[in-house]
DNA sequence: GCCAACGTTGGC
DNA sequence: GCCAACGTTGGC
């Protein structure tokens, strides 16, 4: 099983919209990257959980948990030429972009914001929201640092 | 296949 | 709104 981080806006969809959808679950569509795309292919299991990371936002951070409940599929959004996410190159016999089905798990209250991974980052060296420059919307995050931050979350950091 | 221009991300 | 960092595009 692998652990992950996967980024939002929560002005686009926040984990409160995921634990109030019908069975918590949503695919999450959008991503519009190649890196992200092969990690959700090749390495992103059902069973694998995920930190809610929202983005863009007064307090980034990391809000929640997740699980991965799918493979990765085709993204429908890709091929919709009324969606914000579509993708004109995209065709249906050779689709361009993936997305996996999440499921909530539970909220981090207070969340782990930003600064407070900052604040742990000796202990958090090699994650990869820390480094300079780092973008993807999807990430790896190690056993040791899942539990960390878990730790973290329930305040005993 | 190089690389400049351009677009996007995301913290501040 | 700024801007650094990075990915993508497209002319050559």
């Amino acid at each position: 099983m692998a652990y992950w981080l996967m980024k939002s806006e929560p002005d686009c969809f926040s984990i409160d919209d995921l634990a109030s959808r019908p069975a918590q679950t949503e695919a999450w569509d959008g991503v519009r990257n190649y890196q992200v795309r092969n990690m959700m292919r090749d390495q992103m299991r059902p069973g694998d959980l995920a930190f809610f990371y929202h983005s863009s936002c007064p307090q980034p951070g990391i809000y929640g948990e997740m699980e991965i409940v799918s493979n990765a599929y085709p993204d429908p959004t890709q091929f919709d030429p009324d969606h914000e996410h579509h993708d004109p190159k995209a065709r249906r016999e050779e689709p361009r972009w993936l997305l996996v089905e999440v499921r909530f798990r539970r909220r981090f209250d207070p969340p782990v914001l930003l600064e407070v991974l900052r604040a742990q980052a000796a202990r958090l060296q090699g994650l990869r929201i820390l480094e300079r420059g780092s973008r993807l919307s999807v990430t790896p995050v190690t056993e040791r640092h899942w539990n960390l931050i878990q730790k973290l979350g329930a305040g005993e950091g």
